[in-house]
DNA sequence: AAGTATCCCGATTGGGATAGTAAGGATGGA
DNA sequence: TCCATCCTTACTATCCCAATCGGGATACTT
C-alpha cells in the first residue's frame, strides 16, 4: 500500500519536465539534480517512461528528454500505472471450492481500485 | 501499489467474523479453515487487529476472536489502514532545500489517498 | 491441582521485490 | 574523429513480506 521510489521519481521527473515545457530537451542529470534523484537510476526510469509513450528523447550532445504530450493531457494515474504495472488485486488460487466470502472480498477490492483510478 | 496478503487475510477474517456475528468467539483455526488462510499467520494478523481495537479475544478452551464493534460500524478503509500502517507517502529527506515541485507531488498524493478512503 | 486448548509474542527463515550501480553500445552533433 | 548523451542489459545489496516455530500466559474442565 505504498508508492515505490521508482514511481515517485518518475512523477517528479514528469513534473520537472512539465515545469520547463519548452520544446527543448532536458538532460537526465539536470532533472536528477533538480529533483534530487540518483542519476543512473533516473536514466532507467525515463527509459521506461519513454517506452510507455509519456516522454520523447533526443540523443547526442544537445540531447535530453521532453514530454511527449502536453502537461495537461497526462494524469498522475496514467504515469503510476505505466511505471508500476497494472494495478491489480491478487486473485485467490482457484482450486479451493470458491468460498463466497472470498469472492465478495475480491469484488469489493475491484471496485475500490476502480474508484481510485477514477479519482486520480 | 498492491494489497498485501496480510491485509487480504485480515479483511477476510473480519468478514468471516461478521458472518457469524453471535456473541460467541470463533477460534483462529476455524476462521483459517473457512477462509483458506495459513493458521499460524492468521494468528499474527488477528493479534494486530486486536491491538488496533477491531476484534476482541478470549483465551482458554472456549476462546477465540469476535468483533469489537458491530459489523456495520467498521469500514474496509479502517481495517486496511490498521493493518498496513498509516497510508503515507514517503517524505523527502529534509536537507535538500525543499524543491517546490517535490512538495506539490506529496500534496497530490495526500489528496489521492483521502479520495481513496472516502470512496471506501 | 492437573491437564488441555487456546490465545499471545518474539525470533527466525526463505524468497522475491526494490533501489541503485556498472559497463558498454548506439546515436547525433561539433 | 571525438565527445556527450541516450539506451540497454545485467548485476548486487538490501529490505520487506509471507509464513513458521517455540515457547509462554491464560482460562476453562475435570
Amino acid at each position: 500500500m505504498k508508492i515505490s521510489k521508482r514511481c515517485q521519481y518518475g512523477l517528479k521527473a514528469v513534473f520537472e519536465l512539465s515545469r520547463r515545457d519548452f520544446g527543448q530537451p532536458v538532460k537526465v542529470h539536470e532533472i536528477a539534480a533538480a529533483q534530487n534523484i540518483p542519476g543512473r537510476f533516473l536514466e532507467v526510469i525515463l527509459n521506461q517512461l519513454k517506452h510507455a509513450g509519456f516522454v520523447e528523447s533526443r540523443r547526442g550532445s544537445v540531447g535530453g528528454y521532453m514530454l511527449a504530450r502536453s502537461a495537461e493531457e497526462l494524469t498522475v494515474g496514467e504515469v503510476i500505472e505505466a511505471i508500476e504495472g497494472p494495478v491489480s488485486v491478487v486473485v485467490d488460487d482457484v482450486g479451493n471450492g470458491g468460498k463466497n466470502k472470498g469472492f465478495y472480498g475480491e469484488y469489493a477490492f475491484g471496485r475500490l481500485w476502480e474508484d481510485v483510478n477514477e479519482s486520480v
